[in-house]
RNA sequence: GGUCCAGUAGCUCAGUUGGAUAGAGCAACUGCCUUCUAAGCAGUAGGUCUCAGGUUCGAUUCCUGACUGGACUACCA
C-alpha cells in the first residue's frame, strides 16, 4: 500500500508543481501515535517545489490523494505532516490478503550462504558467550533462509594445537583411571576440568621456578610446558598412542557438545575439524609469494606487510614452515568458495578477531578479489560478569547447561504457581517448560543489539514477565486457549472476511502491525538483526493483550464480527509462530 | 599512541536513509481475576538522549572535537 501511495504522491508532485519524478525520493510512515491517521507524508522536502506553505502545499497533495484512491477514506493536516485515514474495507481487504499469502512474501534466490558460527575449542565446555554466539548464527541462519536463499552451516572445531595438548598431558598425568562413564560426567565437562586443572598446576610450577630466582618469563617454560609441547610434536608426527588418547578424548567432548547443541536446538549442516584443515593455504602462501605480495624474512617465515592500509605487517607462515591461523582461514575460505560457491560467507565471531578478519579480507582483496567482496565478519560484543571476562581457565564462567537448568527450574516455579500446564501428561509438562525456559533465554540474548556488549549477573535471573520470550509465549498459548474452545463451541470461520464488517481502531492496528512482518523480515535479514524481529513481536503480542483486554471474542453476538475476531486472532498467532520461530523460540499452545 | 564499537529513565534495552509530544520492560507506588489463561491489563512517578561546537526550516539521529567504558593492535587460536 506505501509503494501505492508513493506512486499517487510522485503524481501529485507532477501535476501540481511540475516535479520531475526522476529526483523524487518518497517517504511514506506509519502515522505516530496519538495521531488521527494510518499512514503520513512529511511534505516539508516538497516546499521548494511548490513554493507555498507546508499547511497549504500538505493539503493540496492531500486533496489530489483522496481524488485519486479510494482506499483514503479522509485526510489531516498538521503542520508538515499529512496524515491519510484508510477506509475499514481497506484493512479488511488487507487481513484478508494476509491469510491468503500464507506467509510466501519471498521468492527464492538461487543463492548458496555459509553461516560458520559456534565454532569451540574442545578444551573448553560451552559457556554464555557461545550461547550467544549460537544463538546469533541460527537466528540469522533462518532469516536468510526465509528470505528465499539456500543456508550452509557450518561450525568449525578447534580440535588441535597446544591448548588441547594441556588437557591430554593432565588426565594422563593425574587422572588416568577417569571416563564419561565412571564419573557419569558430560565429556566435555571431564576435559574442561583437565583443562584447569591442567593450568592450576602449571601455575604451581611456575611460581616454583620464581621463587628459585627465575625471571617471570624464564618461569613460564615449566616442565609442564616442555612436556605439553612434545606432546604437541608427537601428535603432529601421528603418535599413534597420542592420536588414541586425543580421539577418545575428542568422542568425550563432542558427545558433551552434542547434548548442550540439541538442548538448544541448533544444528549444522557441515562441521569442519582444524585438524583437517590445518595444513591448507601454503599454497596459498606460495602464490602469494610469487606474485610478490608476501615477503619472506632472513629466518624463513613470510609475512605480509599492511602498513600502508593502516594495519600491521602479519604473519603467514613460522620460520619452521608452519602455518598459523590466517593461513588456515585464507585456505579454508577459498576451498569453501570452490566447493560451494557461495554468494556470501558470514562468519558470526566476537568482536575480539575484527582485525583478524579486517586482514583475511585485505589479503584476499590481492589474491582473490573476487572472494573478498564475499565474506563478512559478523561481529558480536562479548557477554561478560559483573566482575569482568568470563575465563575457561580459571572456570569463572556461565556455564551453557547449568543455564538451560537453572531457567527450567524458575519456569517449572512460574508454572506451579499459576500456569496451566499442571494438569497434563509428565512428558508434555516438561515439554513445555523446556520451550518457556529457552524462550526466555533465547529471547534475552537476541532482543539485544549484536554490536552491544552484555553483562550478565548471574546473581539477576532472567525475566520470565514483561518484554520476555515467555510474554510472547503466552500470548500464543491465550489465543491458542480462544481457538479451542471456538472449535468446542462449533463456530466456523473460514473463508473471507466481508469487506462491510465493522471494525474498531484496535484491530486496525493489529493489522497493520501483521502487515509490517514482510518488510520487518527483509530488513532484519538484509541487517543480519534478530533484535528487530524480537521488538517487532512483542509490539505485536503486547497489542495484542490490550485488544484482548478490550473486547470480547467468543461472546460476541454479531457473526461477522466474530468471524473477523476470529481470523484476526489465527491470524496473530501464526505471526507470532513465525516470528518466533525465526528466533529458533518454539510456541506453546498452553502454558 | 593508533584502529574499531558503545554511551538514551535508578537498572536492562528500543528508537536506520534527520521530522510531530524520545518509547518499552524491570524495580517503586495505585487499581483490575464469580466474565475467552492475571507469565496479563490500566495508571502514578522517573529524561540536559555523556559534554561542547557545527551543518538546517528541523538533530537522540549527520560532521568535528573532548570525556567515559570495552575490544583489538602475538611466530596463540
Amino acid at each position: 500500500m506505501e509503494k501505492s501511495i508513493k506512486v499517487h504522491v510522485k503524481d501529485a508532485l507532477q501535476k501540481l508543481y511540475n516535479v520531475d519524478p526522476d529526483d523524487l525520493n518518497i517517504e511514506i510512515e506509519k502515522t505516530r501515535e496519538g495521531f488521527e491517521g494510518d499512514f503520513t507524508l512529511v511534505v516539508f522536502p516538497f516546499l521548494k517545489y511548490s513554493k507555498k506553505a507546508p499547511e497549504q502545499t500538505a493539503k493540496e497533495i492531500g486533496a489530489y490523494l483522496r481524488s485519486k484512491m479510494p482506499e483514503i477514506a479522509s485526510y489531516n493536516v498538521i503542520k508538515g505532516f499529512l496524515n491519510l485515514v484508510m477506509t475499514q474495507e481497506y484493512w479488511i481487504d488487507k487481513l484478508n490478503y494476509l491469510i491468503s499469502t500464507d506467509f510466501s512474501f519471498f521468492k527464492n534466490t538461487g543463492k548458496n550462504i555459509m553461516i560458520e558460527f559456534s565454532s569451540p575449542n574442545t578444551n573448553k565446555p560451552l559457556h554464555l558467550g557461545h550461547i550467544r554466539n549460537n544463538l546469533l548464527g541460527d537466528s540469522i541462519s533462518r532469516l536468510i533462509a526465509e528470505t528465499g536463499n539456500n543456508v550452509i552451516k557450518v561450525n568449525l572445531i578447534n580440535d588441535r594445537g597446544i591448548h588441547i595438548c594441556k588437557s591430554m598431558l593432565a588426565w594422563q598425568k593425574w587422572k588416568k583411571d577417569l571416563n564419561p562413564e565412571n564419573t557419569g560426567k558430560k565429556g566435555d565437562k571431564l576435559v574442561g576440568d583437565f583443562y584447569v586443572l591442567f593450568e592450576k598446576e602449571n601455575k604451581k610450577q611456575i611460581q616454583e621456578l620464581i621463587d628459585q630466582g627465575l625471571t617471570k618469563e624464564e618461569a613460564e617454560n615449566t616442565p609442564l610446558m616442555q612436556e605439553t609441547r612434545e606432546m604437541l610434536r608427537k601428535w603432529e608426527s601421528n603418535d599413534p598412542e597420542i592420536m588414541k588418547i586425543w580421539k577418545m578424548m575428542n568422542s568425550w567432548v563432542y558427545a558433551g557438545f552434542e547434548k548442550t547443541y540439541s538442548n538448544l536446538g541448533i544444528t549444522f549442516d557441515k562441521i569442519y575439524y582444524e585438524s583437517q584443515t590445518y595444513l591448507l593455504g601454503k599454497e596459498i602462501v606460495e602464490k602469494g609469494l610469487e606474485k610478490g605480495i608476501f615477503y619472506r624474512e632472513a629466518d624463513n617465515s613470510v609475512w605480509i606487510d599492511l602498513t600502508n592500509e593502516g594495519l600491521d605487517k602479519k604473519l603467514l607462515l613460522r620460520s619452521d614452515g608452519t602455518t598459523v591461523y590466517m593461513t588456515q582461514d585464507l585456505g579454508t575460505a577459498v576451498q569453501r568458495f570452490q566447493e560451494f560457491n557461495p554468494y556470501l560467507i558470514i562468519y558470526v565471531v566476537g568482536n575480539e578477531q575484527e582485525y583478524h578478519f579486517k586482514v583475511l579480507k585485505k589479503i584476499l582483496e590481492k589474491l582473490y578479489p573476487e572472494y573478498a567482496e564475499r565474506i563478512f565478519h559478523l561481529s558480536y560484543g562479548m557477554v561478560e560478569l559483573p566482575e569482568g571476562k568470563m575465563k575457561s581457565r580459571e572456570g569463572k564462567v556461565v556455564d551453557a547447561d547449568d543455564l538451560i537448568e537453572e531457567m527450567i527450574q524458575t519456569a517449572t516455579e512460574i508454572a506451579n504457581e499459576n500456569g496451566k500446564v499442571n494438569n497434563l501428561p509428565e512428558e508434555e509438562k516438561s515439554r513445555i517448560l523446556k520451550i518457556i525456559a529457552l524462550g526466555a533465554l533465547k529471547y534475552y540474548i537476541l532482543k539485544v543489539d549484536p554490536k552491544k556488549q552484555i553483562v550478565f549477573n548471574p546473581a539477576e535471573s532472567i525475566d520470565f514477565a514483561g518484554n520476555t520470550g515467555p510474554f510472547i509465549q503466552y500470548t500464543h498459548a491465550r489465543i491458542y486457549s480462544i481457538l479451542r474452545k471456538a472449535d468446542e463451541m462449533k463456530i466456523k470461520f473460514k473463508g473471507k472476511i466481508n469487506s462491510e464488517t465493522e471494525i474498531v481502531t484496535k484491530e486496525i492496528n493489529l493489522i497493520s502491525l501483521l502487515s509490517e512482518y514482510e518488510s520487518v523480515v527483509a530488513k532484519a535479514a538484509k541487517n543480519f538483526d534478530p533484535g528487530s524481529i524480537a521488538n517487532y513481536v512483542y509490539n505485536l503480542a503486547k497489542e495484542f493483550n490490550q485488544y484482548y483486554h478490550d473486547y470480547t471474542i467468543l461472546k460476541e453476538q454479531d457473526p461477522k464480527v466474530l468471524q473477523l475476531r476470529l481470523m484476526l486472532c489465527k491470524q496473530i498467532a501464526a505471526t507470532i509462530g513465525k516470528s518466533m520461530n525465526l528466533l529458533g523460540i518454539e510456541v506453546p499452545e498452553i502454558m
